[in-house]
Formats: C-alpha cells, structure tokens, sequence
DNA sequence: CCTGTTATATGACGAGTGTTATAACCGTAG
DNA sequence: CTACGGTTATAACACTCGTCATATAACAGG
C-alpha cells in the first residue's frame, strides 16, 4: 500500500483537471501526466474517475485550506496575500496553463451529472475558504455582514482573475486584483464597512 | 443561406460550452442541443469545432457587450447591475447548469492548444467588458487607476460567481457579490477610490 | 523453495470522437 | 418536365473513451 503513489495520482489529477477540466481529462491523460501506471488507477481508485475527481477536488481544498489557516495566523491581510500567493504561483510554474481544480470542476461538471459529488465537494471548499477568511476579518474587527461579503468578493474576483490570467497568458490580471483586495481588506479592517 | 440557422447554432454552442466546456460538448450533442443538423455543421462552419467555438465565443461577446453598452448610458451603476442580471438571467433559466461560455474556454482550453483562437477570444471579451465598465466609471469621475482596478475587480468576482452558484445551485454568491461590487462602483464615483 | 498478497501490464469491450465523402432531398429557375 | 443550387442524411474513417478481466510481475513471510 504505497501512499505516496496513491497521493502523486490525486495530485497530478488535480493538476491535469485545471488544465483542461475533468470531461477531457481522461484516465489514460491522467495516469500518463501523474507518472503512475494506468493499470494500477483502478486499484488505487475503485470507484474509477468519478472517485478520482472527488479526492482531487478535496485534496486542493485541504492544500488551500492548510496553507490559508497558517497564514492568518498573522492576520487576514497577511490571509489574503498568502490566498493570491498559492494561485499565482501554481501560474507562473505552469506558465499559465493550470489553474484552479476547484473551479473547473464548478464550471466543467453538472450538479446532476457523473461526478456529482466532486461538484458537491468543490462547492463546500469554496465555502471553506470564504469562512476562513471572513472569520478571520470578523476576529479582526470586521463587522458579521461586511466579512462575509468581502471573503466571498475575494474569492471569487481571484478565481476570475485565475481564469483570465490564463487566457492573457499574464498574472496582470491578478495582480491588480490582488492589490484591490489587500486595500478592501485594509479598509474593512480599520472602518467597518467595504 | 440561412442566417437564421447559423446563429441558432452559434448561440447553441455557446449555451452547451458554458454547461460542459469546450471540450467535451461534441459536436453530435452540439448540434442536437440547437436543434439543427449535423450535417449542416461542416456546411456553415467548414473550419469545425475550432470556427464553431471561436464565433461562440465572440458571439457572446458581442452580445455582452451590446446589452452593457446600452445601460451603460444610464450611468456605471446601472450597467454593473445590467452586468450582473446577464448572468443570473442565464443562471436562473438554466436551473444552474449553464454559465459563462467565455470562461467556461479560458478554463478549459489551453493557449497553445486546438481552440487557441477561443483563447484569445475569450481575452479579447473580458478585456472589452473591462475596458466598458472602466471607461464608464471615468467618465463620471473616478480616477483612471481606481476605475480600472474596480472595473477588472467587478468582471472577475462576477465570473468567479456565476461559477460558485453553479456548484451551490444557488445565485446566493452572485447576489451578494452584485450588493458588494454595487457600492464599491457608488463608492468609487463619490470618493475617487475603491 | 513455495505461497499469498499486492501491484503492474496487456488487451479487449462497446460506445463515442471529429471529420469527410457520398448520396439523397428540396425548392426554384429555365 | 428537367436541371441545378443549397441543404441534409447516412455511413464510414481511424481513433479515443471508461472500464474491466485476465495475466504477469514483485515481494512478503514461512
């Protein structure tokens, strides 16, 4: 049982899944891009692709979720910028070619399709990731409402701008983004209100 | 020459893009999803998927942009929130299964790849969308930098949106994001800065 | 050595892919 | 009526899809 073969397969799914959505994606794609043998997909994965895109989709919502609870520790200024941080790079390392697993699954997949539950799992790791980062707003000052409404404004402007910067072949995009949110957050933070 | 064929095939393909992404709508289901033909397909668009992909894209840009400039007239406001109400229109008729035909390219085709000229379409339409709104907002007084920033803040949280209520199969996110991004813009002509 | 379990390789299944060639249909002009 | 243009239907091309059954390899403990 070698978990690390097991974890390189969901990872390199993650990565090919943002690449090019789930759909077209396939299994041969996936083994391939991953490294690992196609015949052991179905040993590790016996619920086949629909089993793979779930843990891929929760497996980036963990990576996501690590990272971004680390950070706000330092504050949710330091949060946002470490949020903008992970997209960024996984850009720049790819040369614009990923992005976000998360999300290509929210716009590649049906609630009522095949892989439902990779749906279901990519809506609640957005909603993981609001909730950290308005709680942490709330901790810091930020009136209930006023939180909630800038972490989901975060989350969602740099899922877009993720989305852009891969048509621009450019982190343009995010990186004006990123200098909007930072000074939202700062505003938040100091007079309440966005 | 139907005219009227062609464009319920284009404006078909946009539709079932937005649902599945580019590549796996084929071009069976695109065809029987607009009601027309298969083998008029290769007839009206001899350059394949690639051209029915391409006019898709700008397609709905051009259609964006025709629905934004008009309310635009009546002011940045009133646009961002003719901006917004696209997109819960297509969100609400589709019972969520439908989105974004721009985005639903720029996350799932590559640059390089056999829909590039999709790709730059679909960069060519967000940057008209931007460069709309942000126009808009100068000219009622916001500074040119804040006007920008906001503008590309407003396209991409909507984008990001659309996507989020297709996973929640709820358009909760993108109402809150319209009330947010809504006083921002107010903000931004009143005080000059986001 | 043998045995048993785990992991990988291979090939096959029916179905679907983009695309093209060819044949049939259709309304209209001559 | 025939002839002909723009359309549509159909079948086929070589290929890939997800999945599985089977066969082989690798490696543990006795």
């Amino acid at each position: 049982m070698s978990a690390d073969l097991r974890t390189k397969m969901v990872a390199g799914a993650a990565d090919l899944m943002s690449r090019r959505g789930l759909p077209a994606a396939s299994m041969r794609d996936l083994a391939r891009h991953s490294g690992t043998p196609l015949g052991s997909t179905y040993h590790y994965f016996p619920g086949g692709k629909r089993q793979l895109a779930l843990e891929a989709v929760r497996f980036t919502d963990d990576q996501v979720r690590s990272r971004l609870s680390r950070s706000l520790e330092q504050g949710p200024v330091e949060g946002v910028r470490e949020f903008l941080a992970v997209w960024r790079q996984i850009l720049i390392d790819s040369d614009f070619e990923a992005g976000c697993p998360v999300l290509s699954v929210a716009v590649t997949e049906s609630r009522a399709g095949e892989a439902a539950e990779a749906v279901t799992a990519a809506r609640d790791a957005f909603s993981h990731w609001c909730g950290l980062l308005s709680r942490s707003l709330r901790e810091h000052g930020a009136p209930a409402d006023a939180a909630q409404s800038l972490a989901l404004l975060i989350v969602t402007s740099v899922e877009g701008s993720v989305a852009i910067c891969r048509a621009e072949g450019s982190a343009r995009a995010l990186d004006l983004v990123a200098h909007a949110v930072e000074r939202l957050a700062g505003n938040a933070l100091r007079h309440g209100e966005i």
